[in-house]
DNA sequence: CCAAGACATAGACACATGTAAATATTTACA
DNA sequence: TGTAAATATTTACATGTGTCTATGTCTTGG
């Protein structure tokens, strides 16, 4: 539904959280977006996306790079790209994610934006 | 047991996300304070606590901006206090927490510093 | 010392989450 | 077309999490 904002959109529209107390609404929006990093398994993930060359990877070295299920790996993906943080691209038979750098920069300035 | 990081403290010794790619211990070190601060409540929390006149609040006034029961804040607060996101002092029958902000400031460094 | 108030802890319960096995889907190529 | 490879989806299950009620622990005032 196109009137719903992703998690990262959600953090794009508040003061950080040190100039003023986060209304309920932000607070429920942008929760998910720090959920979907606050897994070790996904923060990994993020970064081994984000540090790559071009600033993307592809699930094949995604899977290599754990010793968890197919599944399991591509669970946290989907998560990451439905929170807003990886792009999906399939390019042939391999499907490339890319890092969102705008969402990790947003989401940085609502947690270390400095109080005035 | 003193050897232990605080999650605090296991922010604080990492490159960028978008530097290098997160060894396993590190992001199992890092996964608990954005755990901490994945929730709505405890982000409200926080929000409040740091954007409150002289970085700290009461538990009393915490209490009143929610709904829900006191018991309930508590356990929020002793997460945040716990992964390091919050200084505790009691002064008489009141409680105070205080919002560190330097532990603010390093996740934020994590989250969005550059790549190079 | 006792009662009341502020806050924390313990226990219980519904619900969410991480994982794996099995299966489906998509794509390329012979 | 059919087979193999890459990735996603489904299902199931053990464990974790948010919340409440009940109770405990301090601290202060009387």
């Amino acid at each position: 539904m196109s009137w719903e904002l992703t998690p990262v959109q959600a953090a794009a529209c508040c003061s950080p959280l040190a100039r003023e107390p986060l209304s309920e609404t932000a607070a429920e929006g942008i929760a998910p977006l720090l959920k979907a990093l606050a897994d070790p398994v996904r923060l990994r993930l993020m970064s081994i996306v984000a540090s790559h060359q071009g600033g993307e990877a592809c699930v094949c070295d995604l899977n290599d790079a754990f010793e968890l299920s197919q599944p399991t790996i591509s669970h946290h993906l989907k998560i990451l790209h439905e929170a807003g943080l990886l792009d999906r691209e399939k390019r042939g038979v391999w499907v490339y994610y890319r890092a969102r750098n705008e969402a990790l920069q947003n989401l940085a300035a609502l947690i270390g934006g400095q109080a005035r």
